[in-house]
DNA sequence: GTCTATATTTCGATAGAC
DNA sequence: GTCTATCGAAATATAGAC
């Protein structure tokens, strides 16, 4: 008989749940909340859906796990910003990432487009999207000021630049997302491009 | 007796229809297509849930009439395009009036967002939407392109460039309706900052 | 035209076999 | 750990009263 070996089991047990949740955030992404089906997942992660409630005890636990992640993403995105350097160069290497991540893992930020705009499903879903989201946009808006002073940003409030930012990254997240699907593919944009926004 | 008057009688329909037609386009875009429930529309048309049933065969033909609305809304916009001007204010006001409708009508620029993430749902719906979209593309792409002539724009792909703009409208209205649920109110953008993203 | 009551279906969640 | 079978709640859609 094979010895029991409690590491392997437990290894093999997080792989299953990574599967499962890697799935999941690609059906809940282009399906929605509400249209997705506990079956539609398992299918996606080609295990019976009698075993998706054997490591998530409820397809909103499901939800709330992805947001952490999406969350814990953004707020790893905003160690660009603790770098030293000068402020467009900051904003630019943040702006940078962003948008690799816009290209690698899209059904994030379609996640997190889904959660701004959805009511009701989300309530605690947002809260850890945005705890990571938070504290980013300050700092955010700190290196934003810096620059302003330095005169390579336009004037204005910082946080209004950041929201216009934030806003063009989450749309090309849209469009592009979109094009895949539609046929004619959009083409990558550059950080340059996104700063023209809030430059003078 | 009250003489029937055929006329009256009609006009009255079409506003029963029209008011639960608004009130459907606010929570589908708000709470999503599957999430929403025939109760909720009812709700906020204040009517019994039979009686939308009365005016629409199923939810999904209310999503269709949505739509195709938005399809004729975007279509509509096209015709600031075919004004006498040059490229540069032509695109200008096109955006001015996007911003109009992201401000007046954000619900109609969530839905269409949500038309084009959410797959299943809206097969059709994309069609009707887009087939305005399309016709307006062109149109965008051939001024877009006298602009480049002109030395207005940057060179590249004028599609692209449509595409760009279409993001940032779009990442606006995302993060607009966002930011009116969240408290923190997020200041209007003008075409002119817009137009940045594809000047040279 | 409008409502309430109900039939039908679908889906989240659980129990239990292997 | 994994699957199949099943319960029960919820929601779409319909029928019929007013």
């Amino acid at each position: 008989m094979s010895p029991r070996i409690p590491a392997e089991n437990k290894r093999l047990k997080e792989e299953r749940k990574e599967e499962i949740l890697q799935a999941a955030a690609k059906v809940l992404a282009y399906k929605g909340y509400a249209a997705t089906k506990i079956a539609d997942i398992a299918a996606a992660a080609k295990v019976s859906h009698g075993l998706v409630y054997h490591y998530f005890k409820s397809k909103e636990e499901i939800y709330l796990a992805l947001a952490d992640r999406i969350g814990q993403a953004a707020a790893a995105l905003r160690l660009s910003l603790a770098q030293p350097g000068a402020p467009r160069e900051k904003v630019r290497m943040m702006l940078e990432r962003m948008l690799a991540a816009v290209r690698d893992y899209p059904e994030h930020y379609v996640l997190a487009v889904q959660m701004m705009t959805t009511e009701g499903v989300a309530p605690a879903a947002l809260e850890k999207v945005f705890t990571g989201g938070r504290e980013g946009q300050e700092a955010m808006a700190q290196v934003i000021a810096a620059g302003q002073a330095a005169g390579v940003f336009r004037p204005g409030d910082p946080r209004q630049h950041f929201y216009l930012l934030y806003a063009a990254i989450n749309g090309l997240a849209i469009v592009q997302a979109f094009s895949r699907r539609s046929g004619q593919m959009m083409a990558d944009v550059s950080a340059e491009t996104i700063m023209r926004l809030i430059e003078p």
